[in-house]
DNA sequence: GTCTTGTGCGGGAACGTTCCCGCACCAATA
DNA sequence: TATTGGTGCGGGAACGTTCCCGCACAAGAC
């Protein structure tokens, strides 16, 4: 008694599928007749239209999609990797804003016909050569990035962000960061803050450094010294400690509001203003740039600003689809504004 | 003028991509010959050889995927969807499990020159047809899944967890929830918990019905009431109102140890702890099953239980590839066992 | 010199569709 | 009756690969 037939063998000898040609034949009508009438092209009547059909469904007849992608020269495939993260390629999942980004991207693309693939952030498509994909959404691309000009060298269209403004095979869209920063500082300074202070990661993506020139800008005009903490690395705990180290000042330079714009636990930074004394809003206002959906159930409730994942996500596939399809170049690219969700974390109490 | 030249028209001829025959025509091959070279198959003198890579790199050559699958009858694509979260379809990747086991599927699945495509949470393969998947991965599948009933019956290798045990076409790799509930709640006896109680999401997936079930015996084996509350819906909203239903219990009632089976926020448990009064670990122990990254950065770091979802997906993977690449039927599933991380909120300190 | 064996390469079919044609048929018109 | 135009359907090429052959030639055995 073999391994196999031990434990039963092969059940099913693997049906081979029935393709276009069987249904053709059990219908006694040619392939052509039978893919017209599935499709509901062509000129045919409506008995034979019926009669295609009902053989195609009787048979369970399913469409090969390679076979169909070849003849159309496109896949309906497009890839999805991020810029950053190169050094954790897949953690950029475990981050609520590109967990939202991912999800947005594939249920528009879904709903327009393409289906996405995940690739590793940071990842050259040498990587992942053999997979035929139309186009590749690049996600918050750093500054000159190699998945970009490698994509573009290879005659695949890319989707990014801003940075690639004029570059031919290249589309954008964009979140509008200065005005994102301007918003939520000038939010502050209404509610009564004075000595904001500003938390953001060093990174080269063009999201942050247009976020620091925003700030810079904002501060110089309003009189106010630039208080800024650079963060290295990305994660709850790096981020956590930025907040720490903004908020040791003491004497006259305490700051008196927070606006971070990195990733980080909207519970773990109010907790982590507590322990460095500061009442929350009474002492110290506090807004996030997040998706997390916990500043909803802390106490107080955090502000957050939202870069709004779903709405980038969707003008981006949106522009893909008018790219792709019809051949559209402009415009070249779509800003997309943030919104400030105002809670009691950044909202001064009357006395 | 037409709408098209206004805009600019056609900046580049989209040039036509070079194919395999005009690599063999410009190396005077045989575009056979051309193809074992590249390949690396076939009977070939070094010469012809080398000048055929040759002269494909310098030619930009890049085989046609789709060509490829085409011939070779597999697209190497495998979809990724979640049984649950059928009522918000996209939602899965914030879930910090979820997020995990779906990048680390793509990782270990392109390792394996699969690519993998999201799919919305409980959708049926009608909604994406025309899609070429060798396979698709049902995480978390609900009772009497419909999405793998449709799979199969479209004859569509399917991978999940063990509720298919027996079915043929599907194969499971599941996680020992019956051992991590023994072995959570043995620490936290152990911990000199008596009054341990269960928070657990009221849901169909197998794994919470499981838990469920381990509770039971566990309780019974150790001559204690069985203390559960089950939450209706999925989200830290609803989680945490479980968690202080669980924890309003007084007098002789008040537990003294919190399993949270349930996605949540460790910062938010532990603040909702606290809020009705209780210090942890001093009054109550607390483990939470979670992937959640934060549980490493409260004030005490929360004891986790790790469901592992990098080895489910690594079994999952490795099983996929044996079956669509060996025809292996055997075994036809896999248990992955969990990992209890017990940090300070579970260990009761010496008075 | 003939027969075998092996080597190097190319011809052509096949994968399963779609789509451009062309052909047969029918009705209406001249 | 011949011509036109339209309708209903099918033949066959094409999409770009891979792979099974077969053919030509060279080298060795007898």
């Amino acid at each position: 008694m073999t391994e196999a037939s031990r434990h039963g063998g092969q059940p099913s000898p693997p049906t081979p599928r029935v393709r276009l040609v069987d249904v053709a034949r059990e219908a006694g009508l040619s392939k052509t007749t039978v893919s017209a009438a599935l499709n509901g092209t062509g000129r045919l009547s409506p008995e034979v239209r019926e009669r295609a059909r009902e053989t195609a469904r009787r048979m369970g007849y399913r469409p090969n999609a390679t076979a169909r992608h070849l003849r159309a020269g496109r896949a309906r495939l497009i890839g999805y990797v991020v810029g950053e993260f190169a050094a954790t390629p897949w953690t950029f999942l475990e981050s609520p804003y590109f967990a939202r980004l991912t999800g947005a991207t594939a249920a528009t693309a879904l709903r327009r016909g393409y289906a996405v693939v995940l690739l590793p952030a940071g990842s050259l498509q040498s990587e992942w050569a053999d997979l035929s994909l139309d186009a590749v959404v690049v996600a918050d691309p750093v500054a000159d990035d190699p998945v970009v000009e490698g994509l573009l060298a290879a005659g695949v269209p890319v989707f990014t962000d801003r940075s690639v403004e004029g570059t031919p095979g290249a589309y954008w869209v964009d979140v509008d960061a200065g005005g994102a920063v301007r918003e939520a500082l000038d939010h502050l300074r209404e509610q009564g803050a004075r000595r904001p202070v500003l938390v953001v990661p060093d990174s080269t993506t063009r999201f942050h450094t247009e976020v620091s020139a925003a700030h810079r800008e904002w501060c110089a005009a309003h009189g106010l010294p630039e208080r800024t903490v650079r963060v290295g690395e990305a994660g709850n705990g790096p981020v956590v400690r930025g907040v720490e180290t903004a908020l040791t000042a003491d004497g006259p330079e305490r700051p008196d509001a927070l606006l971070v714009v990195a990733e980080a636990s909207p519970p773990l930074v109010l907790e982590a203003a507590r322990r460095h004394g500061y009442g929350v809003p009474d002492d110290l206002l506090v807004v996030l740039v997040s998706e997390d959906a916990t500043a909803l159930h802390t106490d107080p409730p955090v502000s957050t600003l939202s870069l709004r994942p779903e709405a980038v996500a969707e003008a981006g596939v949106e522009h893909l689809v008018a790219v792709l399809e019809h051949g559209r170049r402009e415009p070249a690219g779509t800003l997309v504004p943030t919104r400030l969700d105002v809670r009691a974390s950044s909202v001064r109490p009357r006395r």
